[in-house]
DNA sequence: CCAGAACTTCGACATGTGTCAATATAGACA
DNA sequence: TGTCTATATTGACACATGTCGAAGTTCTGG
């Protein structure tokens, strides 16, 4: 339930070998990401200018009906990934940075194991 | 089949929106690191030093079935995170740091929406 | 207080996934 | 050739997951 803590103190991948609690926490996150779905959705409320979505942005996007977009923000939000905030009728969902970031960083490649750079 | 391709040319998440294709290429590669045991041997792969490991050696450190871990493997590769080469009796793996890599642009955030360095 | 709009939750269903035992394949070594 | 070891594949099964329609919540505006 608590979004955030396993991932904190995950070391890179490249680093040492997760422990069994670290790789179901660290799992969690990115069982979320593996959807293409919640992919897009993650992607339009991350480069969203203002920061803020709010849902019927999201359900105009695709053609799921609205508890299935409604389901696959929770699961975003369970994780870490995505907050929510209501206001008046509307509930805006904003990116986690933190998360993002320290998944970015535990995927990361020690300077000599980096190949040259992916375009 | 293409282990990459979709990766090469998926901006970051914060990008741009990502379309239903990349999105739908991007997330094979999340769903495949969204298992506990998976992530763990690509943690154990990612993190030997001599970047290879035997078949044998991550069995023992499961108490899963052969099959099991064969599985794993397989899903693992499919996804080109990994390789795997047979020498003699034994078929080694070894990480593919491009799609490691590729995954890491992926997430990571504009120097503008960066945190706090996270530890 | 009521009607409607914006979401969320619930229940159900088809499909996908992790696991194992059994079997198959490939190489080493008699 | 035959046997043993190391891995992979197959088939089966329990369980998880994505999706929808229907019903519930919460807020707004009469």
């Amino acid at each position: 339930m608590e979004p955030l803590g396993i991932l904190e103190c995950s070391p890179p991948l490249t680093r040492e070998p997760l422990d069994a609690e670290q790789a179901a926490g660290v799992a969690r996150v990115f069982k979320a990401l593996g959807d293409p779905v919640r992919l897009r959705i993650l992607s339009i409320v991350a480069s969203r200018a203002g920061g803020e979505v709010c849902v019927c942005d999201i359900t105009g996007a695709f053609e799921l009906s609205q508890p299935t977009i409604s389901h696959h923000l929770k699961v975003l939000k369970e994780v870490g990934l995505l907050t929510s905030e209501r206001r008046a009728s509307w509930v805006y969902y904003r990116l986690v940075p933190e998360t993002l970031g320290e998944l970015s960083a535990l995927l990361t490649l020690p300077a000599t194991q980096a190949p040259a750079a992916a375009r």
